[in-house]
RNA sequence: GCGGGAGUGGCGGAAUGGAAGACGCGCUGGCUUUAGGUGCCAGUGCCUUCGGGCGUGCGGGUUCAAGUCCCGCCUCCCGCACCA
């Protein structure tokens, strides 16, 4: 396993072995003959061997196989070296599952983060770029479990096999900061985490209503359930009432949202919003209803205060406590515990299809409304939601669309209390939610939206019936699962202490082995069958007790193992302060964007939480993030019912490393999905042995003089430079590549017909080329670079200095508009004036053919670009 | 429904308010050479009476000048979706 030979993925080598005796004579001929002339060069991986390859005939399998054994020797990307004194930078690719093979995806986002990285390296920083395996969760236990074997040996098996197609991939990880998180050194940290929230209140366990499918006996992650149906079995997942583990992360939902300011600019929009949206933020007021026959009043939330006088029904949760409450021994009993029942067994798609018609039961209960002591029916049902606000909600049928939905199903009546100058919200069925004068409101009568809330939440707070309130959407973090293949929440259950933390020292409490144990799924851990390792003596009393037999969700692993990075070895604390000082935050995060929201809004919580407990010196981890898009094939996602997948390796085995790295950062702007049948691997492939070729036809010594060199060409390369420095800050790589392909265009250019391969500014140019490459095509780069005379790597080679000198343009090309239209085109001096060009402009031929004796009235000049002479 | 983003050649995509289509793919022709591929050169938005005209989803507007800014639509993609 470790030399990456896998059941999965032939070695691209094996498969070109088998004919490769039959072509050898063909191709050696081939070469010989292309020999002959300087540029009937050939590329072509499909169809070498590495025993033929010849001066003239790239081959780019010998290039991979050469260069792979020295850097593995020299590890160029190694970091925080003791003595290496460059400014310190932090790149990070999210880690990924081990679950088979890299795919297209990974390809991809490696490819993208490897430029930023290699970039960084070139511009002289000590560039951190750490890799690791999010190796615990449920696809692993599935596969485990489908093939009959442990877990772990799945686990472990298919991370070397990503590692090693990692390593021929050239992915400038350091590789001695590997990190698994199925690792008892790692997961020892998760539970220090954990107890770090327990001990402050930020842990805690609580029952509630919690996905569940019926079929597999399972509490399903949201992320499982897919559409309404359990990702595996298909079976409509519906909700069950269970104790499971939370962290608090409500409590930091006001910095969640305010500390958005400081990424701003920095993180795609896309996901800034997308998390505003998730935590849902919104801003109103609580107001207390008395309840007939009851001590206790209820308070509900409402963003429309100002409406209070139109509330004409009152309706509570169906699966609350409240409701339960209110209808038990009531009229309404039996039909609402069937009532229940069925909303209940309500699967999500039921939930989810939208208009659906509203259902409820009347409680023959009653509130009073505070401010007009009205009696409002009281009502059970499921369009309220029971963990939002209080479960409860006054309804306004007139200023809101389920209300009044709700009311003419049920013949309830409407008040409307705002004049919108609308339709009567009665007679049209559609509420009015806009601004307008209060009506039927008492003293609110007149007053605008604004003034009314603020007036109606002023009274009742003086009177103690209510008070400004916010209120969220965002929920608790449910962490706890029922699986096997998870850390191990470090609590002891003991009958007469509680809930007691496994102490510092006990640390890790280790997964017992899998064997013995049923790791199908059936609702509750299979951790509880391990006898010996559930049960023991609680810390506290000393009694019989047992340990909790959850796992963690695998979120929480992935919520803080950016910082044990920077110390993946440290066995006494889970990150070495001082070096999170120097390494953190993270400068740049690369990853898709299905982690918009979940991975990153755990990780921005951690880090807060641990911030607040001085254990880091930062609020939020990652200062810039980049999405890329996904790699589709013919217009959809590649999936294998679709049949349209394309295997990495097989691209690889036809293209090389280099063109399909260079192919995916050529296809377009990194955050947008590329589909693999529009881009052309074989064209990235020809370009990069037209650049191979600049390096044997460079006819200068290394190290020559090159101030003296053809400037026409040399103004070509430091534009280059500074053009492709530019773009690859800015993440548009595209262009980047674009502009290392104009470079190889006009050096091939300055050697066949124009300064000659002798002259020293075609070296300068083949050397630029290289370093450039080094961040797109690292083979190629190498290869070039050793054929330049030079001693490996050019990874390291350092970006060239940029001579502004060479930036100034001898000429340009002032474009002469009539009425705005091109009419002239002037070689000029980039330091004409403007009176100057003014006078060459209204002189031209195509100015005095376009205006045809006309006068002129404007002429706009912006020196020395452009004129436009406006005609009278 | 709410929120976000995007509409540019045959295709992927370029373009600080100042030459629309960089770079590449594909295609056409030529040269070299050949079994084929590779390589090199030229061309390639549409129309044209060869002067030029028209072109960045549609309709307006601002400006000497709009793919870019403003207003109103259309279409597509993504996210959330009974959150009171």
């Amino acid at each position: 396993m470790t030399d990456g030979a896998h059941p999965h993925d032939p070695s691209p080598r094996d498969a070109l072995t088998h004919d490769a005796q039959a072509r050898e004579a063909a191709t050696r001929e081939a070469a010989t003959r292309e020999a002959a002339t300087h540029d009937a060069a050939t590329y072509d991986a499909a169809t070498h061997d590495a025993a033929t390859h010849d001066a003239a005939t790239y081959d780019v399998v010998a290039v991979q196989d050469k260069w792979l054994p020295v850097w593995d020797e020299m590890a160029p990307f190694r970091s925080g070296e003791q003595g290496d004194d460059r400014p310190k930078r932090y790149i990070l690719d999210m880690f990924p599952y081990p679950s088979g093979d890299l795919h297209m995806g990974h390809a991809e986002a490696y490819a993208l983060g490897d430029v930023v990285a290699r970039y960084g390296v070139q511009q002289g920083f000590d560039v951190m770029h750490p890799i690791g395996w999010d190796s615990f969760g449920l696809p692993a236990e599935n596969a485990a479990i489908a093939r009959g074997v442990d877990p772990r040996t799945w686990t472990y098996e298919n991370i070397a096999v990503q590692r090693e197609s990692m390593r021929r991939y050239a992915c400038s990880f350091d590789w001695d900061r590997v990190l698994h998180t199925s690792d008892p050194e790692y997961y020892r940290w998760n539970q220090w985490l954990f107890l770090l929230l327990f001990e402050r209140g930020l842990a805690y366990r609580k029952p509630s209503l919690v996905n569940w499918c019926p079929h597999d006996q399972t509490v399903l992650a949201n992320e499982q359930v897919v559409g309404g149906l359990c990702e595996r079995c298909d079976t409509p997942v519906t909700k069950k009432k269970l104790t499971q583990w939370y962290f608090k992360i409500t409590d930091y939902a006001d910095r969640l949202l305010d500390d958005m300011a400081q990424l701003e600019g920095q993180w795609p929009q896309k996901v800034l919003t997308m998390q505003r949206n998730w935590i849902g933020r919104s801003v109103g007021a609580d107001v207390t209803f008395v309840i007939e026959g009851r001590d206790k009043p209820v308070t509900v939330y409402t963003t429309r205060p100002d409406t209070l006088y139109g509330a004409t029904f009152f309706v509570v949760a169906a699966d609350s406590d409240l409701a339960a409450e209110l209808a038990a021994g009531g009229p309404a009993q039996a039909e609402f515990t069937t009532y229940v029942e069925k909303v209940r067994g309500e699967s999500d798609i039921d939930r989810l299809s939208s208009d659906r018609d509203k259902t409820g039961v009347f409680l023959h209960r009653y509130a009073v409304n505070p401010v007009n002591g009205q009696r409002l029916q009281i009502w059970a049902a499921d369009y309220v939601l029971a963990d939002y606000g209080h479960g409860a909600i006054m309804a306004v049928p007139a200023h809101d669309q389920r209300d009044l939905d709700f009311a003419r199903t049920f013949g309830l009546p409407v008040v409307t209390v705002v004049d919108t100058g609308a339709e009567d919200p009665a007679t049209s069925g559609v509420a009015t939610t806009g601004d307008g004068a209060m009506v039927n409101s008492g003293s609110l009568d007149g007053l605008g939206k604004a003034a009314a809330i603020e007036r109606i939440t002023g009274d009742l707070e003086d009177r103690g019936l209510g008070r400004a309130a916010v209120n969220y959407r965002l929920r608790d973090w449910l962490i706890s699962r029922q699986r096997y293949w998870g850390t191990p929440i470090p609590i002891i259950h003991c009958p007469a202490c509680g809930e007691v933390a496994v102490p510092a020292e006990q640390l890790p409490v280790e997964l017992p082995p899998a064997e013995g144990l049923d790791l199908r799924p059936k609702g509750s851990s299979p951790l509880g069958a391990a006898e010996d390792w559930v049960n023991v003596a609680c810390p506290r009393c000393g009694g019989a007790a047992r340990r909790d037999t959850d796992t963690m969700d695998t979120f929480v692993d992935s919520s803080w193992y950016f910082l044990r990075f920077v110390s993946p070895r440290r066995d006494d604390v889970a990150f070495d302060r001082a070096l999170v000082d120097q390494w953190l935050p993270v400068e740049q995060y690369v990853g898709g964007v299905t982690h918009a929201i979940l991975h990153l809004l755990y990780a921005r919580f951690v880090t807060k939480v641990l911030h607040d407990l001085g254990l880091v010196g930062f609020t939020e981890p990652f200062r810039r993030l980049l999405n890329q898009g996904m790699v589709i094939m013919g217009g959809s996602a590649m999936s294998k019912s679709r049949g349209n997948v394309v295997r990495l390796s097989d691209e690889l085995a036809i293209h090389g490393v280099d063109a399909v790295r260079l192919t995916m950062v050529f296809a377009g702007p990194p955050e947008d999905d590329v589909d693999w049948a529009d881009l052309s691997a074989h064209g990235s492939a020809r370009f990069l042995a037209r650049a191979w070729r600049l390096s044997g036809d460079v006819d200068s010594p290394p190290g020559a003089d090159v101030t003296a060199g053809d400037p026409v060409l040399r103004k070509a390369t430091h534009r280059a430079l500074d053009e492709v420095g530019r773009a690859v800050e800015t993440f548009r790589f595209n262009v980047a590549v674009a502009r290392v392909m104009e470079l190889v265009n006009a050096a091939r250019k300055a050697i066949d017909s124009g300064c000659g391969p002798a002259d020293p500014a075609v070296r300068e140019a083949a050397e630029t080329v290289a370093v450039m490459l080094s961040l797109f095509a690292p083979f190629t780069a190498e290869e070039m670079w050793s054929r330049l005379g030079h001693q490996p790597c050019v990874a390291r080679a350092g970006w060239p200095a940029v001579d502004p000198t060479l930036l100034v343009q001898d000429s340009v090309t002032a474009v002469v508009q009539v009425a705005g239209k091109v009419r002239a085109k002037l070689t000029v001096s980039p330091s004409i004036g403007e009176d100057e060009l003014r006078e060459l402009a209204l002189a031209s031929d195509g100015v005095l053919r376009a205006l045809d004796g006309r006068a002129v009235r404007t002429v706009i000049v912006r020196a020395p670009r452009l004129v436009n002479v406006v005609p009278g």
